[in-house]
DNA sequence: CTCGGCATCCTAT
DNA sequence: CTAACGATAGGATGCCGAG
């Protein structure tokens, strides 16, 4: 356990690497990535937000996150392009390959993120290090993107190696290493330190990592509660023993969220948007064979603030104008006609089981599609064709830089 | 007292 | 004019009521 060596792979500026690689390739001669220029939302709309940037898009002091419009004003001239998840999907699936071919134990944390374990492979590399330059390069030779490299003991040490200086670098974190290399960071820079672990501690003047390292373990407790005290203590210390597995899960909940243009007041609006939510749930469901219990509904109201109501029901279901109808039901037990600016719809309590079950009956099968074909018709005799579609283009963070 | 159900909070990409 | 800004998911926690 304690002679593991991990890897982390990390893409830089991932969706834009691969938005440059791909413009490259079909012949443009601009590179994204020498230009302000960044991954976002489509600048008509309010709502959209930059998801990743260029590094000359970072000197206009545009950060991830922040609205399009506002990174606009802050240089007229940058270039945002509209995310291409179809994309970025095969780019994932490219080096991710790459990195298979080294060992077979890998683990894909997000779509631009790898862990390795290379434990017990020095017969074969006999020097980590080296491997870890070799693999940069050939995925930065082969497929025109760079990536950091971090070599640790553990998977947390290996995280926090990959993030620091960019790109296209290998970083080590052995326990020897720690004081000098991560003590002195932020305490906010460790990873399960969000914003507002942050600010506690902050407030309780522990400031570095280092700090934490060395707090005292009740206050923590007292503050924190033991599950996330204990894991921030031996975080800062640079001890994890999580293992690195290659497993995929099933998913614990499917859930669809849409923020809409304007604020809604309105039941109508409310219902076409449960529908079309009820519909990509649900048919999220049929895809992967399962079935939900639990039906909930999230909305923001205007103040930013989140609301959830949600039940549990008596059967298990995929069909959509079930979990549409529930879900209407849910919302008009909680909402009163305050503005929102968010609807979102979540099926959880999953039930692996049911599907099978299902296939005892045979009248079950025939029912399920007839709902679900009354659904569609009704959307689509009330709103038209085009109302099935995904509304909105969602837009995720290939890169975390809470620092910048 | 414990457990299930529910709402909210926190963190991550 | 105090914050501003998306989508999706997992885990923790606190409360409440039932057994």
């Amino acid at each position: 356990m304690n002679d593991r060596i991990i890897f982390h792979v990390d893409v830089n500026s991932a969706f834009l690497s691969w938005e440059a690689v791909n413009r490259l390739s079909k012949g443009e001669t601009l590179d994204l990535r020498n230009v302000p220029s960044c991954v976002g939302g489509d600048p008509n709309r309010r709502t959209s937000i930059v998801s990743t940037k260029s590094i000359p898009a970072k000197k206009y002091g545009i950060v991830t996150g922040e609205s399009v419009a506002a990174a606009l004003r802050k240089c007229p001239d940058l270039i945002v392009v509209k995310p291409d998840f179809q994309l970025y999907k095969k780019m994932s699936y490219a080096f991710k390959s790459i990195l298979n071919e080294y060992t077979p134990l890998m683990q894909s944390f997000s779509i631009d993120e790898v862990f390795m374990d290379m434990s017990g492979m020095q017969r074969i590399y006999p020097d980590p290090i080296k491997l870890a330059h070799e693999m940069k390069d050939r995925i930065r030779d082969e497929l025109g993107f760079t990536v950091n490299v971090g070599v640790a003991k553990n998977k947390l040490c290996a995280k926090m190696a990959s993030d620091f200086e960019k790109p296209d670098k290998v970083h080590t974190l052995f326990p020897d290493e720690i004081a000098d290399k991560m003590w002195p960071l932020p305490v906010g820079e460790l990873f399960g330190c969000g914003q507002s672990t942050a600010k506690k501690l902050i407030d309780m003047n522990i400031n570095t990592i280092g700090e934490l390292a060395k707090a005292d373990g009740r206050i923590l407790y007292n503050t924190f509660g033991e599950k996330a005290a204990h894991y921030l203590y031996n975080a800062a210390n640079g001890i994890d023993d999580s293992l690195v597995v290659n497993e995929e899960r099933e998913a614990k909940s499917y859930s669809v969220e849409n923020t809409t243009e304007d604020d809604v007041t309105d039941f109508d609006t409310v219902n076409h948007l449960l529908l079309a939510e009820a519909d990509i749930v649900a048919g999220r469901l049929r895809a992967d064979e399962v079935k939900a219990f639990t039906i909930t509904v999230i909305y923001r109201t205007s103040d930013m603030k989140r609301h959830s109501h949600g039940r549990k029901m008596e059967y298990s279901t995929d069909i959509t104008s079930e979990i549409y109808d529930m879900a209407v039901r849910l919302m008009k037990e909680v909402w009163k006609g305050e503005p929102i600016r968010l609807i979102g719809l979540s099926a959880s309590d999953i039930d692996t089981d049911g599907f099978r079950q299902m296939s005892l009956f045979g009248e079950e099968a025939k029912e399920k599609q007839r709902n679900l074909d009354k659904a569609l018709d009704k959307i689509r005799s009330k709103y038209g064709n085009n109302s099935v579609m995904r509304a909105g283009i969602g837009v995720f963070r290939a890169d975390r830089r809470k620092n910048d």
